[in-house]
Order: structure tokens, then C-alpha cells, then sequence
RNA sequence: CGGGGUGUAGCGUAGCCCGGUAUCGCGCCUGCUUUGGGAGCAGGAGGUCGUAGGUUCGAAUCCUGCCACCCCGACCA
């Protein structure tokens, strides 16, 4: 036995730490908040990775690829957007080493410091908009939709695997508009690509909402986003999509010629996604057990395990195995053959369990003789045997299945997990009873809302597109408003 | 940056109070037996006890400085 598996019940937050060591996903790395990506934690981010890609693509953007340096006077062009990111931002300073005289190692060589620092971007607005500003003149050079991957630097304080490190890989869209109404449409369709994303390729059901002023990204004017719900109770910011208005246009000056022949500053929105997606998908669907991948993300889908006593069994059963295999490629399902005969059945077993692997397949002697199969799939951990004829259907069904079974008890549990709160009281107490999301009456002041997270640690985390008038009273202060928001504490 | 804690083999640990040359488990290597839910037995390899200094005949253990990491806050995707 391998050591003893934390559960979500006892500490949840080792338990994360837990199933990203045993699924072999990353590990901290020897620089301080920054993580290792390991092979199997990246093949779903490069899974995450083609899909996005391609919604994008469907929706009319192409890939580009700016500086990973921002010259620092770039950075303070734009008021509130320095004013967001300054505190956790990296700086090169030099560009050269030198022996140390007293000969101990290197040392930064002073004579190379550079005029102008470059920040290590932690987004790339800065940059992006600088060069922009060359790329417009005229209405007909618009809209540019672009999309960048790549990673990005934040100096957090303090970091966890996948939800906050102090680097991480991210896509960001930069969008270029002639008008306001164009910007806001490219916002709202790139907020529905994410929770379309989500909701059908994650397996995580999402809020889509507009962030209020404070929760607001720098230099923004709307931040839409979608929230998801943790199974600890806690939301998590899963995406943004930034209505960024004329403040980029006018901060880097870029203007075009309309038709009607008058200067104008450009409209501007950004979205994007990183690796924390990893970190949702984690705390939205694993159990006790170790890591529960949806298929449709999953670098394996299925994994078959041969079982057998001797060479002679061995070669049957493998044989057997690697025709089912290949048919099940053909179909173009992910599968992996697991015939490594340095490890026991029994412990190949647990190995997928805990690495997420949705379907599990096991053929043995009695199998090949009677043309049967066991099947166990992940979600349920339910065990089943099946013909051998029409596999490759019932295989495909299986994983439908369990992608819709994900989505429906993450769904069920936000629902189980989603309250009205009236009085301050009731607030609190579901807070601290239930967590989850609370809809619940707020005055629309970033005094009220800065107030409430001092006292209870929640945050407004969106207002709801299409959110119903609800005439109340604010559950703090008992001012008038016209709407519920959503509150939880999150990551 | 405040408050608390921990550094001993690849990983997890005992030993520290009360100083005598490092314990156990997992993993790794070899052999045999095993293989339908983390195999068993036998043998084996692997450590300047975070680091620098001090006390001492003798330091993982006591003292001082430094470093690193973790947890709780503040900051944030």
C-alpha cells in the first residue's frame, strides 16, 4: 500500500495537493511559487488546449504571439490597469552576469543595467495595444481578432498548484472594434465560448455573470465572467471576458479613419483562460478515490488491463487486447494498452482510478474464452461485464455517459448548494453552515461589498446575465435594491 | 509582510526534552514463488541528519546566525 489518501472530508486542501501528486499532474518546482507542469497534468491542458483552439478559430480569430517583456513605460500608460498589477509584477533590471571577483559563482554585472526596465508581462494589453496602434489606420483594417498562448508572471504571495502560481499558461484574446455595440458582442460571444467550454467539454456547470466595479479587471469597463462551484463549497473564477471600452485606444493612442471619414479610438475587448482550469476540474469532479477526468478531456479514455498467469496466457490475452485496441482507435477513441508486465493487475487498477482514466477495461483468460469483457467506469466505479460484439458502441455509449453523468452531478450539487438569503443573519449562517452560492440583496456600493468581505469573506461573485428585478433590501445596510446578487467565498 | 510550524535516503517518518555515530514503512536492485483489486519470502544498495559557526573527548540531539519550505492572515486568475 502505497501512503494513506487524505479525504475531501478531513482536509480539502490536501486532499487537492494529494490528487495532483498521486495523478501525476505537477509538482512545485526548485523556484519559489512556480510549478512543473508533468507530462500527464499537461496532456490535459494541451487537451483543454485544441478544443479552445478551435472554438476560436470557429469564431473568426487567429494565433499570434507578442513579447514576454513589456517595457515599464508601457505599463503606466493606462492608470488603473497599472494601478491593478504594480504590486506583483517581476522586473528585469540587467542583462548580464559576471564571474564573481571573490570567485564564488556569478554576479549581476551593474555596468549592464538597462535603461528602461522590462516587466515580465502578467497580462499583455501593454504590448498588444502598443503595437495595435501600427496596425490601424483606417475602419477597413478592422476588427482584428487575435489570440495569444502563452505564460504570464504574477508575484503572488501565496501560490497553490494550478489555482494561483507565480507563472502560468494562459491564452489571452485581444480584440480590436470599430464600434461599441461590436465589442460588446465579441465580449458576451467569447464569455458563451467559455461556459459552452465548461459546461459541455469540462462537465462543469457555470454562472455567466458581470463582475461588480470592485471585482472588475484593471482597465476594464464590465468584466464578464463564469463561476463555478467547488465541491468544498468555495467559487472559483473560471474565465473572463473584458469589455475594455476606448481606455486601451486612448492610453495607446490608437485611432482609425471611419467610413465617415472621422478619426475615432479604437473599441477593445481580452479574454482569457489559463492552467486553473486544471485546478477546477480537479475540485469539481474527484472523489476519495483520486482524480475523475471527463472523457472528452481525458489524454486517455480508456485503459485496458490484461490479466493472466504465464507467458502462454499472456500472449493470448494480449492479443486479444491489441485487436480490441486497435478498433477502438479506429473509432478514434483515446485508448492505452497497458501491457507492462512489471506491475500487478491489482495495482494497475488503482493507478488509473487515481490518474482519472474514465473507462476501464480488463480482458483475462475467461474472457477470451467466452467472449466477454469487464468494463468499469470511473464516475460510478461501477464494474459491469459485456460481449465483446459491437464494442466499439458500447464503449463510445459508456463514455457519453459518463461526460453527461459528470455534468449532471456537478449540476445537481451547485443546485443543492445555491440559496436565498434575506437577512443578515441567514446570511451568515449559510455561509458558515453550507457555503455555496447565495443569492442575496446588495445596495450596489463598493463600500457595502468591501464591508461584507471583511465580515463574512465572501465576495460578490457576478451578477447574473438575465438576472431577474427583484425589488428587496440590501442584507448589510437595508438600503433599497432592485436585484440579487450572487455571493460565496472563493479561490 | 505579520502569526505559527517543519527541515533526517527518491517519498513519508522515529530519534531531539535526557549528547555516545541514525529507526521504521513505501519505493529501488537481485533471485524464487506469484498475477481477476495496491503480492509473498530471502538477500542487497542508498544518509556529509537544511546550512554556517559555537559548546564538548564526542552533536541529528544543546547554543547562535542564516537559508528553505509548509500552514493561517493580507494580495490575487
Amino acid at each position: 500500500m502505497a501512503k494513506d489518501f487524505s479525504t475531501r472530508e478531513e482536509n480539502y486542501s490536501k486532499w487537492y495537493n494529494d490528487i495532483v501528486q498521486r495523478a501525476d499532474l505537477a509538482e512545485n518546482s526548485a523556484v519559489r511559487g512556480c510549478m512543473v507542469i508533468k507530462p500527464y497534468g499537461y496532456a490535459i491542458w494541451e487537451a483543454m488546449q485544441s478544443t479552445l483552439d478551435k472554438m476560436f478559430k470557429d469564431t473568426g480569430h487567429s494565433n499570434a504571439y507578442f513579447p514576454i517583456f513589456i517595457p515599464k513605460s508601457f505599463f503606466s500608460k493606462e492608470a488603473s490597469h497599472v494601478e491593478g498589477f504594480a504590486k506583483e509584477c517581476a522586473v528585469v533590471t540587467h542583462y548580464r552576469l559576471k564571474n564573481d571577483p571573490d570567485g564564488k559563482g556569478v554576479v549581476v554585472d551593474e555596468e549592464a543595467k538597462l535603461d528602461e526596465e522590462l516587466i515580465i508581462r502578467p497580462t499583455s494589453e501593454t504590448i498588444i495595444w502598443d503595437t495595435y496602434r501600427n496596425w490601424i489606420q483606417s475602419y477597413r483594417d478592422l476588427p482584428i481578432l487575435v489570440n495569444q498562448w502563452a505564460n504570464v508572471v504574477r508575484w503572488e504571495m501565496r501560490t497553490r498548484m494550478f489555482l494561483r502560481t507565480a507563472e502560468f499558461l494562459w491564452q489571452e484574446g485581444h480584440t480590436a472594434h470599430a464600434t461599441q455595440e461590436e465589442a460588446l458582442e465579441e465580449t458576451r460571444r467569447m464569455l458563451d465560448v467559455y461556459a459552452d467550454f465548461a459546461e459541455n467539454f469540462m462537465a462543469i456547470p457555470v454562472l455567466k455573470g458581470v463582475k461588480s466595479a470592485n471585482e472588475r479587471f484593471a482597465g476594464a469597463i464590465d468584466t464578464y465572467c463564469i463561476e463555478a462551484l467547488m465541491q468544498d463549497g468555495k467559487a472559483l473564477q473560471a474565465g473572463t471576458s473584458h469589455f475594455l471600452g476606448q481606455n486601451f485606444a486612448k492610453a495607446f493612442d490608437v485611432k482609425f479613419a471611419s467610413n465617415e471619414g472621422k478619426l475615432e479610438y479604437v473599441w477593445a475587448t481580452s479574454w482569457g483562460v489559463s492552467t486553473r482550469l486544471i485546478g477546477a476540474l480537479i475540485m469539481a469532479h474527484s472523489d476519495d478515490n483520486g482524480l475523475v477526468l471527463p472523457p472528452k478531456l481525458a489524454p486517455v479514455q480508456v485503459v485496458i488491463i490484461p490479466i493472466y498467469k504465464n507467458d502462454e496466457q499472456y500472449n493470448i490475452v494480449c492479443a486479444k487486447a491489441k485487436e480490441i485496441s486497435e478498433n477502438l482507435k479506429a473509432a478514434g477513441i483515446r485508448v492505452k494498452l497497458d501491457d507492462r508486465d512489471t506491475q500487478k493487475p491489482g495495482w494497475k487498477f488503482n493507478e488509473y482510478e487515481f490518474k482519472g482514466v474514465p473507462l476501464r477495461i480488463a480482458l483475462g483468460p475467461r474472457d477470451v474464452e467466452n467472449n466477454t469483457i469487464e468494463m468499469a467506469r470511473r464516475d460510478t466505479l461501477e464494474k459491469s461485464i459485456y460481449q465483446q460484439a459491437d464494442l466499439v458502441n458500447k464503449v463510445q455509449h459508456l463514455l457519453e455517459s459518463i461526460q453527461g453523468n459528470l455534468f449532471h452531478k456537478a449540476l445537481s450539487f451547485r443546485e443543492s448548494k445555491t440559496f436565498w438569503a434575506d437577512t443578515w443573519d441567514e446570511f451568515n449562517r449559510l455561509l458558515d453552515e453550507q457555503g455555496g452560492l447565495i443569492y442575496a440583496h446588495w445596495d450596489g456600493t463598493t463600500e457595502t461589498e468591501q464591508k461584507i468581505k471583511e465580515l463574512t469573506k465572501a465576495t460578490i461573485r457576478c451578477i447574473p446575465i438575465n438576472n431577474k428585478n427583484e425589488e428587496g433590501r440590501c442584507i448589510l445596510t437595508g438600503q433599497p435594491s432592485a436585484q440579487r446578487v450572487v455571493f460565496a467565498r472563493a479561490y
